[in-house]
DNA sequence: TTTTTATGGTCAC
DNA sequence: TGACCCTAAAAAT
């Protein structure tokens, strides 16, 4: 389920629900037992995204500050429950309980407890996210500029736009009409703040709806109920939405591309 | 019942 | 570029 939106949007649901209290923390599966120990019955006072990485961070009188650095990877997934919940799964990594409920999690890429040091190592290697509150547009400009690999490699490299994923990446170039191999360093500066304006504009509808939506113009409101082909324009579809032709998918940076041709046609 | 697929990422060569 | 890690649901047999 993991793109940016999903995590910001989990970071939200779970500082809402849990931030505050003290919790009590295990792993069933027995992989995270020693960093589960480490945060059990601690307070957990905040929880944070940047791109596809989310962050517990506990406290608790006179205790040095810790965090849960979790990555869900392509597999990664939280189950929440009331109460007590049911017995866990056996690949249940981490489970959070608090005295109303709480979370299981499962097959993570990354959960681990680390210092105030690593949080800074990992967010460091990350660039602009579209969801940060500060517009950082410029920073995302400068990336595009200083790479000459094509626009939909860059689109998937974290530390270029963080939190976009595999959908956003197809609906972005063809929303933006642009040639997904065109060299990153080639676009103009109208493609360049069109790529980042719809980012920053899906994903926080992204965030809202818990789903990635890309067809909503500018300004109008979501309707309540959409149709999983309603919500996307290219990603996984036949024919393009707008000139019928076939969609052509292709294989960039490790993941299927879709995209149309015609519509697409902007060579550098 | 088995195989494939998925919104991700790292590491070695 | 390919090998590998992680899990579960959908699709194929």
């Amino acid at each position: 389920m993991p793109e940016g939106h999903t995590i910001h949007r989990l970071a939200r649901d779970h500082r809402q629900k849990f931030s505050g209290q003290v919790v009590t923390c295990l792993s069933p599966q027995g992989r995270f037992s020693d960093g589960a120990a480490a945060i059990d019955q601690r307070q957990l006072t905040d929880v944070f995204a940047h791109g596809k990485h989310l962050f517990y961070q506990f406290g608790g009188p006179s205790v040095e500050i810790r965090f849960c650095h979790v990555h869900l990877g392509l597999f990664g997934r939280f189950r929440p429950f009331t109460g007590r919940g049911q017995d866990p799964r056996p690949t249940t990594r981490w489970r959070l309980t608090t005295p109303e409920g709480g979370f299981d999690l499962s097959g993570p890429t990354q959960c681990r407890v680390v210092s105030q040091t690593d949080v800074d190592q990992v967010r460091a290697r990350l660039g602009p996210d579209p969801l940060s509150e500060s517009d950082e547009l410029q920073r995302f400009k400068n990336k595009l500029s200083k790479t000459r690999r094509s626009v939909a490699a860059v689109l998937m490299d974290q530390s270029v736009i963080a939190g976009v994923g595999n959908i956003y990446r197809s609906e972005l170039l063809w929303f933006t009409r642009i040639d997904p191999f065109k060299p990153a360093n080639t676009l103009d500066d109208d493609q360049q703040t069109l790529l980042w304006s719809t980012a920053r504009r899906w994903m926080r509808i992204g965030v809202d709806t818990n789903r990635i939506i890309t067809t909503i113009p500018e300004g109008e409101k979501v309707p309540s109920r959409m149709t999983k082909t309603e919500r996307v324009s290219i990603y996984k579809k036949d024919v393009c939405p707008e000139c019928q032709n076939p969609v052509i998918i292709d294989e960039i940076a490790q993941r299927k591309l879709y995209f149309c041709e015609p519509c697409q046609a902007d060579r550098a």
